[in-house]
DNA sequence: TGTAATAGATAAAACGTTAAACTAATTCAT
DNA sequence: ATGAATTAGTTTAACGTTTTATCTATTACA
């Protein structure tokens, strides 16, 4: 189709290895002069670079790869800024589907790891069984390329936990609580092997403590950051008499103003609800929403970020200091 | 890496160009008991095919993009449809952002584009200004690639609109309005560029002409698909004195309901609502909105089969049958 | 029986780039 | 003035496929 790295060479007068160099940004092999008159004439052919071709020889793809079963609203801003992150760093994203029902579709991860990605992704909870995130972030792993899982500790390899001081969050929303004179506080968390949903528990045993009043697990219900989590743990908590409840994303939240509805109750006036999150939906409800806002979209930037660190540099990055959770509160709280 | 052809090759005691040969099916060329000694070898060297050296010759990369400079909770599941049948059918996907912000974008398009993929889908709602979809599709269509605009009809060219009836749905929500005793409806429509409104709109003609009732074009408030539409809309309809609004999709619904309760007054009770789309959203709220269904993920599926035929046969896909949305009745309408 | 057709396999030449090793010319330190 | 170091560039050989044309048996046919 286009025109070749010879051509541009032909026509500047030097050899495609010069050209070569131009555009791999080798400054200190080549003079101004040629650089320039390199550029013109590749300007002039409409020359762009074939990335297949130098993949082949350099085995480097500049594509990472982000592995997922399914898309939530949360997911796909993570997702988003993966992918604007990558861009900036000169990477392409391609998204893997893994579909949840066959199990051979490792077996496909596997193939598509040998075609040439750089690195790969599991965003945040993208993939609906822990079981199925595990093996695959472990075959991914023993196959040798740089990969993250976000949210999830696996084995102490390159896993990230994202770069937000959930503590605080959980911190943040428990103190609010505390603060209106709740008491008994009940919680709805996130799975248990997720790094997201300890954090927030152990901000909130944090914000308990400070104020003397014991930690009761019994007042913890392990859900899994899904709407049905909400409704299935309202009765629950309802019925050991908590006045607040700290559900730890949005999704479970909205779970509750669903079951509270059928109850024939309402939020704030028979329970208060705080959520985590802050996906737009937040303010969009009947009782706009109490909840923790954290920057979604700059989660996944740094996720891309963490990735292409471990790429290029063969090491973690830097660590990147950890973004602030901050409290919006809105009209699921009310003050006992 | 990983083992090449050539390995193969020599495990299974033939050329490079059997092998070769078997891993394309070109059954004809081969005979079954070499093709199975070839994969036997194959699999034992954990042979994968290496796509970049493939595409280097082919000069086809199974690879499609996915253009957008915004995600919302309607493209995302568009887009997961697409990239579960794209894997399907062997190609995988790239997520190309554009952001909105600079010009140059197109032309960082351009540089994509000529690193050699297949074909390119610009899904539904996923660029926020229409001019820079055109523009973006444009230089698309001039580079020779097939693309797929969905919802968008350009100059005639390859675009695509996606297989719902949407002249239907609109009909649907319409004729439930007036089944239930609604004679002023208003109307909250997307941009009028868009297909996908321009149906639905004449879908809400249909019902109104069966039913005798004239149409008012002053009715009829253009929109743009997301939240604020519905809030700006409002209070003009409200002023026309409707008892009832068609909003053209649930974001605008949605802020329908923001608006609404910000006059204290409350749905269905002052005014009925019917949304459109049906993301998952409807059923959490307050008040369940009652919406046309369509399968959202299906479209991103057609829309990327339809793609695939565009590259492999040069050709439009013979048309796939049109999906029937259907009426999910719920508590934002009542009688009057 | 001899020839034509066919099935099955292969050799060699691309595809467009980069890496490694090399050369020539210039600069620099002593 | 000499050799070492530096700068700017080139040559050559990969990288792992597919394609085209070619070759060799084998089978079919008259």
């Amino acid at each position: 189709m286009g025109s070749t790295i010879k051509d541009v060479a032909k026509k500047a007068g030097v050899s495609p290895t010069t050209v070569s160099l131009v555009f791999n940004n080798r400054e200190s092999r080549v003079s101004e002069t040629t650089r320039e008159r390199v550029m013109a004439a590749a300007k002039e052919l409409k020359y762009y670079p074939n990335h297949f071709a130098a993949s082949l020889v350099t085995k480097r793809s500049h594509i990472i790869g982000v592995v997922s079963d399914s898309v939530n609203i949360f997911s796909a801003q993570v997702i988003a800024g993966i992918v604007r992150q990558a861009k900036l760093q000169g990477y392409q994203v391609v998204q893997v589907s893994v579909s949840q029902e066959n199990g051979d579709d490792m077996e496909y991860l596997n193939i598509f790891l040998n075609q040439g990605i750089d690195g790969v992704i599991f965003p945040h909870s993208s993939i609906s069984s822990l079981e199925n995130l595990k093996n695959g972030f472990q075959s991914v792993i023993r196959s040798g390329i740089p990969a993250i899982a976000m949210d999830v500790e696996i084995d102490g390899a390159a896993s990230y936990t994202d770069g937000c001081d959930h503590i605080y969050g959980g911190y943040l929303a428990t103190h609010h609580l505390l603060d209106y004179g709740h008491r008994k506080i009940g919680v709805i968390s996130g799975p248990k092997d997720y790094v997201s949903s300890v954090k927030r528990l152990d901000g909130y045993c944090k914000a308990l403590d400070e104020a003397g009043i014991p930690f009761d697990p019994s007042l913890v219900y392990t859900g899994n950051y899904k709407l049905e989590s909400g409704q299935d743990a309202l009765p629950y908590l309802l019925g050991k008499g908590v006045t607040a409840i700290f559900a730890f994303n949005d999704m479970i939240a909205l779970g509750i103003y669903k079951a509270i509805r059928s109850f024939g109750m309402s939020i704030p006036k028979d329970i208060s609800v705080v959520g985590y999150d802050d996906i737009f939906i937040s303010d969009v409800l009947e009782v706009p929403l109490t909840t923790v806002h954290i920057p979604i979209e700059d989660i996944g930037r740094r996720a891309a970020q963490e990735l292409v660190e471990l790429i290029e540099k063969k090491q973690p990055a830097a660590d990147l200091k950890k973004c602030e959770p901050v409290l919006m509160v809105r009209a699921s709280t009310r003050r006992l």
